[in-house]
DNA sequence: TATATCATTGGAGGCAACTCGAAGGTCAAG
DNA sequence: CTTGACCTTCGAGTTGCCTCCAATGATATA
């Protein structure tokens, strides 16, 4: 599969699987004219790179996680790998409960926009200041 | 207030607050001598700013939200608003989603890298690639 | 009144993650 | 064998969100 094909099927522009190979995140086979040659893992694997992506990692994490995929995973990589998501896991459900009091309140704003009752609408907006941020550092 | 409690106050840099001055995100009041004095009105404001900016929301979707808060809300602008929280919670609701499922293949790998099953470990993040994203954009 | 510490502005620099353009090589169709 | 649509690299530019610096002014304390 070459850039174009790979592009299209990933939704990636050409310029992004480049600078991806460039930074060593996902560098495909190369042809004997030099051109990238896409294998379908390598699609899942830019699947994987977007999944995290909107998750909100950023590509050097993303790249932590997709070297686990190849790498014989040793001792000193185990430990690292079992505190770095322990500290994910944190941040990730952190977010949960962050996203499902904002919803809340957005969907109360929409009511009372609907309603006109545009005190309350006031009221929800300056609520959103009270939703608490984790305390730990989140990127 | 100056700019120094605020930034104390808020865990805003100085320089964060003078950037959200001059991009008209915030703007507090001046005192005769041109000094920044921030209101504990202010404060909140930057909270919500803050929570805002950990959900993703850019600080052009910032200013739209925190401008509901003074301005007199207009039909034109209670559509707008409508509109615009409506595709914020579609947003949500698939991010809470999404991190709950990625959290549920973490604490899988957790538990793989601890049992030395890393056979297993790969295979879940191979699993990443399923996770469906929003068919609609996302920033 | 000298000194230290705060404040102001303007402009430059930095980082992540692209995005674009130029200059040139490859390949299939007519 | 030329035309057009691909591909390559390299380097520069862009966007968002800061962050730092220099020059200058205000304020508090010894």
């Amino acid at each position: 599969m070459n850039i174009q094909q790979c592009a299209k099927a990933t939704g990636c522009s050409k310029d992004t699987l480049r600078y991806y190979d460039q930074e060593g995140i996902l560098s495909p086979e190369r042809d004997a004219n030099q051109y990238r040659n896409y294998s379908t893992a390598d699609v899942t694997r830019l699947n994987i790179i977007q999944n995290l992506k909107y998750a909100g990692l950023s590509l050097v994490e993303i790249k932590m996680i997709t070297n686990l995929m190849d790498a014989p995973i040793t001792e000193a990589c185990k430990q690292d790998t079992i505190a770095f998501l322990a500290d994910k896991r944190q941040i990730f459900q952190a977010k949960i409960q962050f996203y499902q009091a904002l919803d809340k309140i957005a969907q109360a704003i929409q009511t009372g926009a609907e309603t006109q009752d545009f005190a309350n609408v006031k009221n929800l907006i300056q609520s959103i200041s009270q939703l608490p941020l984790p305390d730990f550092e989140v990127r």
